[in-house]
DNA sequence: TTTT
DNA sequence: TTTT
């Protein structure tokens, strides 16, 4: 019924990006969650890192891509959800990953190394690269412009990529009564 | 950047319906959730309840009506939002809500009374009640047919009150890759 | 950094406990997660069940023990956890697991059928046992006196399966300043 | 049963920090959140700021008078709690305040001006200024010595301002097994 | 393996 | 493989 992951952390390597022949883009981080943790018979603590597997999608990838370098700190939210695949043993793995449905990027600009140079050579960025009038995401992020995507909308009319509605999450307070 | 509130609680009262000339649809509930709370020097505890005014918009509202009664446990996901207002002697008040982004029924079907009758009479519901052979809502809430939504996604070609897309957030995976 | 997992949904089997040499209690659970998922193309739509692993130590188990059975509904919060091991063959696998901070039962008492009545044979709940008239969880769950327990604080000097301290967070508003 | 409110955004002042007879440290920030707001009718979107007052109590308080910043990027985990009071006119008021449990400083290092260089005059670091040799929050924050601190854990021996068991949650994988 |  |  409710299936939430919550990450804050840093990401291992830039991301890898992938669009598919539909035109969907996708992209896929890791991203280092590290806790201290208590032993408390010995009253000794360490740290312990977990990495975790996070996958994006459409318009949630394109900002990946845009923003998200090896040692970007981000903001995840999304779901689990299991995959079974056969590895080149024929044997059946089964992995876990997150499936985002929120994506920010933590920090200030100036934490992220060369953000706003796509990574991808494969072009997807088409839509935006041609307005330096109107920067898709704001050019940066941070407190007022930031670079992020709720996903998850059902958005049928909506082409994949179009920078439209990048925030998901209801309408205006002067028009709609809250 | 992010404003996420989670509440499971119960619900003090039927639901406060209201459909305005627009015809969308609104409710208000008010939630209360209890904590134990514990007094570190008295080695004592007792408990504490808040109680949380949560609104909702359009498809959760339709859902509230339908399926919340007083008593009814919920999970509320949303967004504190602040409200200037005047009361009745002029003075400026200023008061917080919970803008309910994700509403789910908990418990049993055969916990919460009466649910599928919808209290508001302002008859908001023909969308539904025609349809006897397709039930919007499955008939009941769990997980298989739930009475659940979630909102927030933009959704511009949506009419208000169509039940489409009941509970947002992704698509199929035999057709997407996920 | 923020390692968080929420999850709602329906438990599979009743929990499986075990009692490490240390007097350690731990329990086991399947829980069920299920979503309805949109096809955007083919406006389509079908539900998916996650199934998550979930550990649960010390006072959380005892609390499964003696409340979580088949079918229960609950709240659990807690991190992601990988786990290597050794299967039979000598591979080497991986999985990852749920490891719970929080729990709560949902639902009325009336859902859970049996609850109070512990499964585990082995005999943890001696500290229990013993005290018909002061019911270690209330008698019950739901609004007032819940079953449930929030683990995880550091809590030197109390032995495991004290009930002392069902729900972590907290001191008394009356003799503190908040 | 649950009251849950997730934060991330940034502080609008320095910290507010008291500390009162008993010891008992306490701090008050104020968070920005921002998000964008979509008009489906207008296809319009316009950012709205909600600020949130958030009270921090002991090793939380602490962590917030020697890190936070006005500026700065914060994590907070916490409960809603309103609050009675009566103004200067002797008007009943009401407020609404999220009682933290959990804070992260965001960001790297290097964002936060002046970090590590306490504001409050009233000397309550005592603890930890007589200590070069070992600095109780790392001398910064990020994850690995991070200037964090997961409250709520009932504690009753543990006195107040002690640098003991700052990330609640849990024991070492190499003893427990877990 | 749950739930509806 | 990140971060400090």
């Amino acid at each position: 019924m409710i299936n939430k992951v919550i990450l804050i952390g840093n990401v291992g390597a830039d991301p890898e990006i992938r669009t598919l022949e539909s035109g969907v883009k996708m992209a896929r981080i890791r991203v280092a969650t590290t806790e201290r943790i208590y032993n408390r018979e010995a009253q000794e603590s360490r740290d312990h890192t977990e990495w975790h597997s996070v996958v994006l999608w459409r318009n949630l990838a394109d900002v990946a891509d845009r923003f998200i370098r090896k040692g970007s700190q981000v903001y995840i939210e999304g779901r689990l959800r299991s995959r079974e695949w056969t590895d080149q043993q024929g044997v059946k793995r089964y992995s876990i990953e997150i499936l985002a449905d929120d994506l920010k990027m933590l920090g200030r600009r100036s934490d992220n190394p060369s953000a706003g140079q796509p990574l991808s050579p494969q072009g997807g960025q088409q839509g935006y690269g041609g307005q330096p009038s109107q920067p898709a995401y704001g050019g940066g992020y941070g407190q007022g412009g930031n670079a992020s995507y709720s996903g998850g909308g059902y958005q049928p009319q909506q082409p994949a990529q179009t920078p439209a509605a990048p925030e998901v999450n209801l309408d205006d307070p002067d028009d709609l009564p809250f």
